[in-house]
RNA sequence: GGCUCGGUAGCUCAGCUGGUUAGAGCGUGGGAUUCAUAACCCCAAGGUCGGGAGUUCAAGUCUCCCCCGAGCCA
């Protein structure tokens, strides 16, 4: 099986911002738990590179757009590659591959008959760049969105002949799941409820953009463009741009994660686009939610947005991971509080989880010889701890498989609290004070230990280094998330009570979390 | 203006088809403990469930109106 996931493609108008991240951070989470599940996955993400402001854009600051395209594609490549983001696939849409592709899958729209000649006149938004139900008269209208003013254009464009697909979107989106959250599902049904109307997907004089075939002077709309990136993601670098290859490698996407604010692109046009083309429709779209800052929206004119450069250079991966999944119901609109942050990575990650590591690592090696102790009468499958680890891992299953990261991470921290408050039941280092104990003790620190691989084994998909980190200081193998083996699953191998080898050494311990320490406001 | 989603303890949220004293984590206060990253464990205080009206033997949970936030469409 192969599951194949994408990001938006993020329009290259300005740096990334927090959003980007949150969203390639939750994908990144997504991919990593199906490649540890043993599937072989595409995880695609990129940037969308045409259109009228992103000339503009270039302009303003006397570059050519293609100039900026490169500087700021460049600066998410980079980005994601500091974050660490196991994507596979990093698409551009100026890659002339992209306009191969674009091209070929226009032909197959037009051959089908969708494509119509008409007349678009109306009020423009640059920002947008959309047309705008403003009513011809009106003097001086301005975009609701931007606060800037709209332009008045008419010109002949192409449309694609949406109306016709009216049926077929509507069986779509009914289909329970295709729409994520299931929130999210009336809007959109009321949107198409409306009726379908075919919407224009050219642009002319519009030098920034992908030339039509067939029709001088036309350039596609962007979004029809963008959407194409998820196609052209596919392919291999080294192999000819090749509609009828995306198929065979990793076509239909399981999974479009974007924000809410597009969730009518990816519902809506782009099956209807993928029908007109032939080509197979994805099979869900998620819709999450945005962030706001301590209460507020992010924005330049406040001056409060969080760059996620700096955020990771103040707080680590693991640490922003976990805030944002753990603590953000995804698909919700969640809030940054810069407190709660370090509460809860200091709470959950360090003390918590770090600190059952570290108590119990110190023990085994004080007195088990500096090893996992031995376990004379065998592994207990009935433990209570090897129950509460079994039952931790269905439930992270069962929540990764919706989506829902938050449960997922609870099912992690509540086996560290379970298992925290099985040792202080316990209470080996009284045990120890009296001859005789050392084979309840051992038992008991090795249930523990077990416990605490259990945790650092489940966490791998939402902080991959911490749980490294972890496994490392259990004398365990890191379990590779990053990279598609089509291996068996060494994640699933590792879900199994007693695999925790006993007489392991057990290197010296080292904290595995840092504790945050924020003074001044990020 | 229309549509959709949300408004539950200081904070983030659970509360299924209406039914005993509304739950969890964080934060706060107290206790216990020393294996550990002043960590862990236990206990406690804290809510007129956005506001108002209604339906019902019974509403956080259903209906209507209003207020606030977000997204979409205008």
């Amino acid at each position: 099986m192969s599951f194949t996931l994408t990001t938006p493609l993020y329009y290259v108008n300005d740096r990334a911002h927090l959003g980007s991240a949150y969203t390639t951070l939750a994908c990144d989470a997504i991919a990593r738990y199906q490649r540890l599940k043993g599937e072989q996955v595409v995880f695609i993400t990129g940037c969308d590179e045409h259109g009228q402001k992103i000339q503009r854009t270039a302009e303003a600051q006397g570059l050519s757009p293609q100039a900026h395209c490169d500087a700021v594609s460049e600066g998410y490549r980079q980005l994601w590659n500091q974050w660490q983001i196991s994507n596979d696939r990093f698409v551009r849409t100026t890659d002339p591959r992209h306009r191969e592709i674009v091209q070929q899958f226009f032909k197959r729209v037009e051959a089908n008959g969708d494509v119509v000649e008409g007349r678009q006149q109306g009020w423009y938004c640059v920002a947008c760049e959309e047309f705008k139900d403003d009513p011809a008269e009106a003097s001086a209208p301005h975009c609701a969105i931007h606060q800037k003013p709209l332009e008045w254009r008419d010109e002949l464009n192409l449309f694609f002949r949406l109306s016709r697909y009216q049926q077929q979107i509507e069986a779509l989106i009914a289909k329970p799941g295709f729409i994520a959250p299931s929130s999210r599902k009336k809007e959109v049904e009321n949107f198409v409820a409306q009726g379908l109307r075919d919407f224009s997907i050219s642009r002319v004089d519009l030098p920034w953009g992908i030339p039509v075939p067939g029709h001088p002077g036309h350039t596609f709309y962007v979004w029809f463009d963008a959407l194409l990136g998820y196609l052209t993601a596919l392919l291999d670098q080294n192999e000819e741009p090749d509609l009828a290859l995306v198929n065979a490698r990793g076509w239909p996407a399981q999974l479009h994660v974007i924000g809410k604010d597009i969730l009518r692109f990816h519902a809506v046009y782009w099956p209807a686009m993928l029908l007109s083309a032939g080509l197979p429709l994805p099979e869900r779209v998620f819709g999450h939610g945005f962030l706001t800052r301590e209460g507020q929206k992010m924005g330049k004119s406040l001056g409060n947005v969080l760059d996620p450069e700096s955020l990771l250079e103040h707080c680590g991966r693991d640490a922003v991971r976990w805030y944002l999944l753990r603590d953000i119901p995804f698909g919700d609109d969640g809030d940054f509080q810069q407190q709660r942050f370090s509460d809860l990575v200091n709470n959950d990650l360090a003390n918590t989880i770090g600190n059952l590591l570290n108590r119990t690592s110190s023990m085994a090696r004080r007195w088990f010889n500096e090893a996992v102790p031995p376990v004379p009468g065998g592994v207990a499958a009935s433990h209570p701890l090897a129950v509460a680890a079994l039952r931790a891992g269905e439930q992270f299953t069962r929540a990764m498989d919706l989506l829902d990261f938050r449960s997922a991470a609870e099912a992690c921290l509540h086996l560290a609290i379970t298992t925290n408050g099985y040792l202080n039941d316990q209470a080996p280092w009284k045990l120890m004070k009296q001859e005789g104990n050392e084979l309840q003790v051992g038992s008991d620190l090795y249930a523990v230990l077990e416990a605490t691989r259990w945790v650092a084994v489940l966490l791998a998909p939402l902080v991959p280094e911490l749980s490294d980190r972890m496994l490392q200081q259990l004398g365990q193998a890191p379990l590779a998330s990053g990279a598609s083996l089509g291996a068996p699953s060494a994640w699933l191998a590792a879900q199994q009570w007693g695999g925790l080898q006993p007489g392991l050494a057990l290197p010296e311990p080292q904290p595995v979390m840092q504790r945050l320490e924020l003074e001044a406001p990020l």
